[in-house]
DNA sequence: CAAATAGTTTACAGACTCTCTTGACAATCA
DNA sequence: TGATTGTCAAGAGAGTCTGTAAACTATTTG
């Protein structure tokens, strides 16, 4: 049950990306530095993350990204999905890409005890994931609601 | 971010095994039969489990699987555990099995903003599943806590 | 004892994913 | 034009996931 390097090196960049927000274009290559990452997999992850209208992108001399949209509108839980796929633990409980159990004699009963429990999760991780902006993230570890 | 079929398999062999505790032996074709499980597949699970110490088999004729603990004292997140490892979306948050950081700038500052909000993840995952025993599970749907 | 039953163990196969690299290409700027 | 920087497609290598297969051991029944 893990999250993908891709998500972490993701929202890593974003930290950058974020600091920068307004300001100046970062390339490739400070990003990978500054946060230690590989460079071409790094790319792979920005472009991702450029095709799904986060970030923008501007080529030759002085080029680089930056993050288009505003801080305080963009969640962890977007970043994640994008990377990463639905956040839920198994597909019968996802809200943003719900797939029908094949070999569960429960499914469609709505008396899934696996489902059920699954849902829980799902949610739980969805309320961190999804109320959690990447302004929250780069200010750094503060207060949250209650653990 | 999924759990395993392992482990989802595990807690469908589970319900059987929780529903006859202190019952009767049940044997791998019929757990799988009942959920819908491809039975060699399923050795496998009961195997793991049994090897965790939360079953006992008996082979020979009229043998078969059967729970070992009493289903109060077995959460899903023990299960999970046993068939998917961690329930830590990253390995620098996990309590049973903590792995440091390679590639992190922040590693070892605690000051690692991806580590505060995966730790929060963690702890919801981790309080639901924890405190969610077979004996709950087995029961079906039922009134929890908070979602 | 013999035969049937049922769990045990090991091996592995096919498909897929994850992490990362490579190389050719396109746009921009000096 | 030439250097810089992002774009895109392909794929390599390792590993994981989902299962299958076959030989083996223990137990019970007759």
């Amino acid at each position: 049950m893990r999250f993908s390097k891709k998500s972490e090196y993701a929202l890593r960049a974003l930290i950058e990306l974020t600091g920068q927000y307004n300001r100046k274009l970062l390339q490739r290559h400070e990003i990978g530095r500054k946060q230690n990452i590989p460079i071409e997999f790094l790319e792979q992850i920005l472009l991702t993350l450029k095709n799904a209208g986060l970030l923008a992108a501007q080529r030759g001399v002085g080029g680089g990204y930056r993050l288009l949209k505003s801080p305080d509108t963009v969640t962890l839980g977007q970043v994640i999905r994008i990377l990463d796929g639905p956040l839920a633990p198994i597909g019968c409980v996802s809200k943003t890409a719900y797939q029908k159990c094949k070999d569960c004699p429960h499914a469609d009963t709505k008396n899934c005890p696996v489902q059920h429990v699954m849902l829980d999760v799902r949610n739980a991780i969805a309320d961190i994931l999804d109320n959690y902006t990447l302004s929250d993230f780069a200010a750094g570890p503060k207060k949250r609601s209650l653990s």
